[in-house]
DNA sequence: ACAATTTAATTCGTATACGTAATATTCGAA
DNA sequence: TTCGAATATTACGTATACGAATTAAATTGT
């Protein structure tokens, strides 16, 4: 793979275009007056409005992110009030995440802001642009998942 | 922008393949023996090996950082030998950004790292798709940078 | 039953990036 | 020329994520 600039490289445009969106949507959600919710918990948080009580791995590997990085992101959503660790009767290893009022009660405006804002963000792309976009990405996370390259 | 998995949201997967990539790109600048260069290198070094002397401000615009997040980056990247802070003599604010005989050195062996790497997370997709991608990726970032979303 | 292994979660240290505020210097207008 | 605005960089606090090591509990093989 050749690239003579930057603008050209797919890392840079990955890297570039993560942290300009997740600043977009710390500006969106604040404007839309959801205040206790990070761009980092909207993975969370989509996964338990689906799926009730999941241990904190298991919201990692649906989220994707390690364990060890679930421990700090579940700190911040409880500080924020989103969530609750309950112990796990059946293993006193686990713990159960559950959601609270204010976390149920964050999927609508939560859910608007975000859609709002990706809206923006992707006007202008032909669906078709933005469906190889996705095929392209996911063959990326393919590829990154294989051995040697985990 | 309606989506029903996390996979299928953009931001899921620009988020995902953002994290693998920075991964499997210290892995293998490791196994090219390459130990001082860290991911988040890759763009300041890329403009130091085609700009000699640049200020940490316009570093980080060609680099997409912004200037408070230079002065760590850089911080590193002088503690692992790649770069020297230099006083510049026409303005005492400031400082230009030199690369040391190890950062100039790292040119060819970082480069191989990072192409070999990327070819492989690449494999397999069409340079068309690949082309849209970058393309949308593109349009995203100047959306992110129109106003009000700044 | 129980020692060895595996598993769940956390702790710790580090890297990465940002926004806001502080500091130092330069520049421009009066 | 001097004072106030603009600019370059840094300092500081916070968020985000990882890997390696740790702790505690469950599971497995014998």
């Amino acid at each position: 793979m050749m690239f003579q600039s930057l603008k050209n490289c797919p890392y840079y445009l990955v890297s570039r275009v993560y942290l300009a969106v997740t600043s977009a949507l710390k500006k969106g959600m604040a404007s839309s007056g959801v205040n206790n919710v990070k761009p980092a918990y909207i993975g969370a948080l989509f996964t338990l409005w689906s799926e009730k009580s999941l241990r904190p791995s298991e919201l990692g590997r649906k989220a994707g992110l390690e364990p060890s990085s679930m421990t700090g992101l579940l700190d911040r959503m409880e500080r924020d009030n989103l969530v609750k660790r309950t112990p796990d009767p059946q293993d006193r290893r686990a713990s159960r995440i559950e959601l609270t009022t204010d976390g149920l009660s964050a999927k609508g405006p939560v859910r608007e802001a975000v859609t709002q804002t990706l809206d923006t963000l992707f006007a202008g792309i032909p669906d078709t642009d933005l469906e190889t976009t996705k095929r392209v990405l996911r063959t990326v996370l393919i590829n990154c998942s294989k051995e040697g390259m985990k």
